[in-house]
DNA sequence: ACGAGAACCTGTTTGC
DNA sequence: TGCAAACAGGTTCTCG
């Protein structure tokens, strides 16, 4: 049996690994946005938390940024308090009033090695963490867009990565009133608005998509029209979006655990995401969701009931 | 200040 | 068939 990949966590077990590096599943995963990033921490939080950082290994000094200054030696001997998210920020809190953040980027994963000594690292394993209960666990990223960096809890709040977070979208501090105060006058298209992380924290483009879509809205809209119950439809799908994907992030979490079944993770289909030309899903509506670019990146859509 | 677009990066897909 | 261009996208930077 391979290991098994859960988000952007793969496991990996005794044996099957080169195969696993292999598998069109990986090619499969879509990129981490919030419910992603949640997974991903929830399935840290178990192997990390409470434990000792023994052994660190660089194996580049740069991800998307240079590593900072004694990165191995301020993780070394650590213990860990907590593991949490902060938008699509991975954040490891360790015993000495240092935090771990890591980004994910585009294409970052997290593979927890439970053998020791681990498989040898492939060309785009960047970094091992190693604890003192002799789990592995090794960043990869091939494109490099994420980084790692250590900010002491003191300077956390006024850290510019946090500063200008827009609010957490499964939290109380976003609402409808909130959202239209934010996109008052705002020129821009309601979509191109959702992906400012400081408008609200953790959407990116596929995750939009489907909020959009769900929430009847066109995502070439203006942002400063978006008010009333159209705000209140829009808060109301983002929410359902994220947590139906935190959801099928959880139950595959719980598959690894159980070793039975598919992963549910992946069998997680979208509405609109890349479902160019397909005969739209919405109840009552005949349209067919289409392809645009907006900023340069991909939006889908129904025409057929997104105004 | 704001918004649009480029740049970063590399593996895969598409098009000529 | 083969090679080059396009594409994927989170964040930051530059330019108008």
């Amino acid at each position: 049996m391979a290991g098994r990949i859960v988000s952007h966590i793969v496991w990996s077990l005794h044996d099957g690994y080169d195969n696993l590096r292999r598998s069109p599943l990986l090619e499969s995963q879509v990129m981490p946005e919030l419910p992603e990033v949640e997974t991903v921490c929830r399935g840290l939080e178990p192997e990390l938390t409470g434990r000792m950082l023994t052994g660190v290994t660089l194996r580049r000094s740069n991800l998307r940024y240079p590593l900072p200054d004694g990165f191995v030696a301020k993780l070394t001997s650590r213990r860990v308090i907590a593991v949490r998210r902060r938008a699509k920020f991975i954040l490891v809190q360790l015993d000495n009033e240092i935090t771990l953040v890591i980004h994910l980027g585009m294409s970052g994963r997290l593979v927890i090695h439970t053998e020791s000594p681990p498989p040898p690292p492939g060309p785009h394993d960047h970094v091992d963490v190693v604890t003192d209960t002799g789990v592995t666990i090794r960043y990869n990223d091939v494109r490099r867009f994420g980084f790692m960096d250590l900010i002491s809890d003191a300077d956390m709040s006024q850290h510019p990565m946090f500063a200008k977070l827009g609010p957490e979208p499964l939290g109380n501090g976003f609402n409808a009133e909130m959202l239209c105060e934010t996109l008052a006058g705002r020129r821009t298209s309601i979509k191109a608005a959702l992906l400012d992380q400081h408008v609200v924290a953790g959407l990116g483009n596929i995750y939009v998509c489907e909020s959009l879509f769900r929430a009847s809205i066109s995502p070439k809209r203006n942002a400063y029209t978006i008010a009333g119950r159209r705000a209140e439809r829009l808060v109301t799908a983002i929410r359902a979006v994220l947590k139906d994907a935190i959801a099928a992030g959880g139950s595959s979490l719980r598959d690894y655990v159980q070793a039975s079944g598919e992963l549910g993770y992946f069998q997680h289909k979208f509405q609109a995401y890349d479902q160019e030309g397909k005969p739209c899903v919405m109840p009552g509506c005949k349209g067919t969701v289409r392809r645009i670019s907006q900023s340069g990146r991909s939006t889908f859509y129904c025409p057929g009931h997104q105004r």
